[in-house]
DNA sequence: CGAGGGGTTGATCTCCTTCAACGGAGGTGG
DNA sequence: CCACCTCCGTTGAAGGAGATCAACCCCTCG
């Protein structure tokens, strides 16, 4: 339990700071949140399909995925989450989950409450349009998988997920975009890139071996990163990294 | 140009009502948003990536589609939107266009100023909720499309989106689940589900075969709507159709 | 020291792509 | 009213990217 977890309510209010202009009260207002934090083994669900929830994950440490499950077992990776990011904001107008959440290893996740952020809605407009332009950058980044899986090899789609998840690890302040922690395994890799785990075995040894990237015990190094992007297809405009947006309202 | 575009505006009015608790007023305010109505031949461009947009796009006939492109032109349509549906109501908190939209048929088009939208965020905050909500609905369908294109056989991701499109259809008031107009080419169908056109033609005659679906001249039909969805492994539960939830705020 | 998870490798298979051609329906113009 | 064109659907043959199945290795941890 944790009732100022102030750390990383700062890293979620620089992620929504660099996206939409808040001015000092409602910035305020976002560091007064407060939530209760849990910890979580690697691979634990922490929400699962049907289930009503009322409160947002933010994550405050370690790496956590949204994904879907097939009957049989089979999963895809919608997308993945990191430290200060609320990885199911969009929890709080569809509280009933059709989605999993599920830490990729350790992580800690600070669970806050519906009622908290639909206050700040109600008493911030301003809020409420952050947290919605928020969800609209993971909905831009599920298009964007979209293409990658209807659309690319093995070696775009693995080299397109280290150029964004380098990207967002900057953007986050948690590493650089050529050299970040990313510890995933090989079946994570495959189930976000809709491979099995031995062909990313296999389409890894070939990016290392062309010395792209380098993929070692969960450490992600890119030598040349605008080459990888290049190869990658990589356009990092689906991302919204340019600067917050005007104010739409007063 | 229409003035008071109110047929569509009622469709648009009755899909946000399927999932938020509007009050009178707040639906008198739907009902009297204006626009630019514009007529669009099939295949038309109507955004372009990297564009930066000041309105959405009501649908008010035809089929229009979100996509992505690949430099050599190969493209994977992200989601299809019907008549009554908002397709870039996240323009108004993104503006800037990362993807394109474009009518699959001859489409008409009512193009809302943002400066419309954000005035009604401000004075009606559940109408900010409810258009967040409605993006949020978007968001499913790309997050479920991206477990279709990739963890599923040509079959299962044709015959997922055909139960799609008819629950959508019935929804909005155009059609049954086992009787609806769609007249996607097979060259769509194939850019919808990460497919060649050529496979999509082999998979339909299969499903045909079968007596799954009839698909002709645009229209289908689906004898068995349950034993298809059975095939699809289609959960509903993503459209978000089972009702309004409850008002988060006063 | 044994168990288990993750990475690696090889052989084989198959689903889907690619390329190329043809046919039919609808629209247009002479 | 027919000739032509174009778009879309259809078919065949061949090839390839990735899946599948089954080992085996290494490291870590209890």
């Amino acid at each position: 339990m944790d009732r100022k977890p102030e750390p990383t309510l700062s890293l979620f209010l620089k992620r929504l700071l660099r996206r939409s202009d808040l001015n000092a009260q409602e910035q305020r207002a976002i560091l007064s949140l407060t939530g209760v934090t849990h910890r979580h083994r690697p691979n634990e669900d922490i929400v699962s399909p049907g289930e009503r929830v009322d409160s947002a994950c933010l994550v405050a440490k370690g790496l956590v995925a949204r994904y879907d499950q097939r009957l049989d077992g089979r999963r895809q990776i919608t997308s993945f989450y990191i430290a200060g990011d609320m990885c199911d904001l969009h929890s709080l107008v569809a509280p009933k989950a059709s989605w999993s959440i599920t830490s990729v290893i350790e992580a800690t996740v600070i669970r806050v409450p519906h009622t908290q952020l639909g206050r700040l809605c109600v008493e911030y407009p301003a809020l409420a349009l952050a947290f919605w332009r928020d969800c609209t950058v993971d909905a831009s980044i599920f298009t964007t998988w979209e293409g990658n899986l209807g659309r690319k090899s093995a070696k775009e789609r693995l080299t397109h997920l280290f150029c964004e998840m380098g990207l967002r690890m900057e953007a986050a302040g948690l590493g650089t975009r050529q050299a970040y922690e990313f510890r995933a395994t090989q079946e994570r890799l495959s189930e976000a890139t809709g491979l099995t785990a031995v062909h990313v075995n296999r389409t890894l040894q070939h990016i290392r071996a062309e010395g792209l990237v380098k993929f070692d015990r969960g450490f992600v190094e890119i030598p040349d990163w605008n080459a990888l992007a290049a190869i990658a297809e990589f356009d990092p405009g689906f991302l919204m990294l340019d600067g917050p947006q005007k104010r739409i309202i007063s």
